[in-house]
DNA sequence: TTCAAGTTGCACGCACGTGTGCAAGTTAAG
DNA sequence: CTTAACTTGCACACGTGCGTGCAACTTGAA
């Protein structure tokens, strides 16, 4: 009954400048969690009228920002396994640490937000599957703790990760330091002594700290 | 040139408002970090408006409960100490514990908001100073992880109490199972195995589990 | 060149929240 | 009881942000 019917293609800028608010978006809201619509689209070189134009509202476009981002995490992830659950576990934390730190700030507001349900149980719902596979792996494996139910422990890593990214906003932290920190700490939290942690990270430094991951 | 000199004491109904103002606050801004003034003076049984016949404004109002809330905590721990700084840090966990798990929300808000700097380095600066202290005595003592700067430890130890923080939002824990976590989630951060956790939580079940703390 | 797709600026209305002034009330101290 | 201390409700100014309608403009597709 409406929508005037199109009688030609989308200009090519208008898929532009949806992805240059989304960029604007990426940037902003990591600067400030709270930044307007206004600076957002300044930023992305448009007047905050024109986002309308692109996204119903305001809440729709940071939605849409997190779903990818999330997304990006699960397919990094998902490109990646082995084995041994602790390897794997280690894996994980150098791959999501690798595509999460540049985006710390809005991490919080995200995953602490009212947006928190959506992409946990959304794209990163199976991140969170693989780690409690993992630690129920590696429990069984007679490597992780037993002492506490493999949800909590799986919490209990994340939690690890968090700490580490908070680490990193007060002393900023090389990308070689953040990942073998993420891995120290998640290991950590999964029952590890120190030592045994650095042992893994030794042995496996080509995959877990080095440039490409394979 | 102005206060129109007190001509007679004040009224002792004032001081109890201004309590019920804390409590109030505490109580909403933990239920809601964004709680409006007008909330939090009707949860006290006030008017809005009266609020500023006991606080100049709102962030004064946090500052203060802020403050308060530090002080505690720094009271708690100042009364407990062990020579063993695996044991000490044990301690402090679970003091730290039995103070904040009532003010969830808010000592999320707190520490990750403006207030941040002013309550750290404030009433919770000994605190963080005593978690080094331990964390380097542990080190040169052979029990804790000597791969990271103390510093940093230290920061990884909080960020596990946090972690636990979280978890026990998601899924309520009773008081002893969660002062249980944090011991054993500090002491991961440590660098301990989990076996060694759970013996110190086994060893000295008495002080950092059961009620009254020694 | 034509014309729709897209952008812009401005003006609204709306919802929230803070902080203040003031007159009228209530309550405890003396 | 008298009076100062305290509370209340209302009104206001102020600021910030969102979402929308509309007319005028620019730009790219055909």
């Amino acid at each position: 009954m409406s929508d005037p019917v199109r009688t030609r293609a989308p200009r090519s800028d208008a898929a532009k400048n949806r992805t240059a608010l989304l960029d604007a978006a990426r940037i902003e809201l990591n600067r400030d969690p709270d930044a307007s619509l206004d600076t957002i689209a300044a930023a992305a070189g448009l007047s905050r009228r024109s986002v309308y134009g692109h996204f119903p509202s305001r809440d729709a476009l940071i939605a849409e920002l997190a779903a990818l981002g999330a997304a990006r995490v699960a397919a990094a992830v998902d490109a990646i396994h082995d084995a041994d659950p602790v390897l794997d576990l280690a894996l994980v934390g150098r791959l999501v640490w690798d595509d999460v730190e540049h985006v710390r700030a809005m991490t919080w507001s995200v995953v602490r937000g009212p947006l928190r349900e959506q992409v946990l149980s959304g794209a990163l719902g199976p991140l969170h599957e693989r780690i409690v596979a993992d630690v129920e792996a590696a429990a069984r494996n007679g490597t992780g703790r037993t002492d506490l139910p493999p949800q909590v422990v799986a919490r209990l890593v994340e939690g690890a990760a968090f700490a580490v990214l908070d680490e990193s906003v007060r002393s900023p932290l090389g990308r070689a330091e953040g990942r073998r920190l993420v891995v120290l700490a998640g290991l950590g939290a999964l029952g590890l002594s120190w030592r045994e942690a650095q042992d893994v990270l030794a042995r496996h430094a080509a995959r877990l700290v080095e440039e490409a991951a394979r």
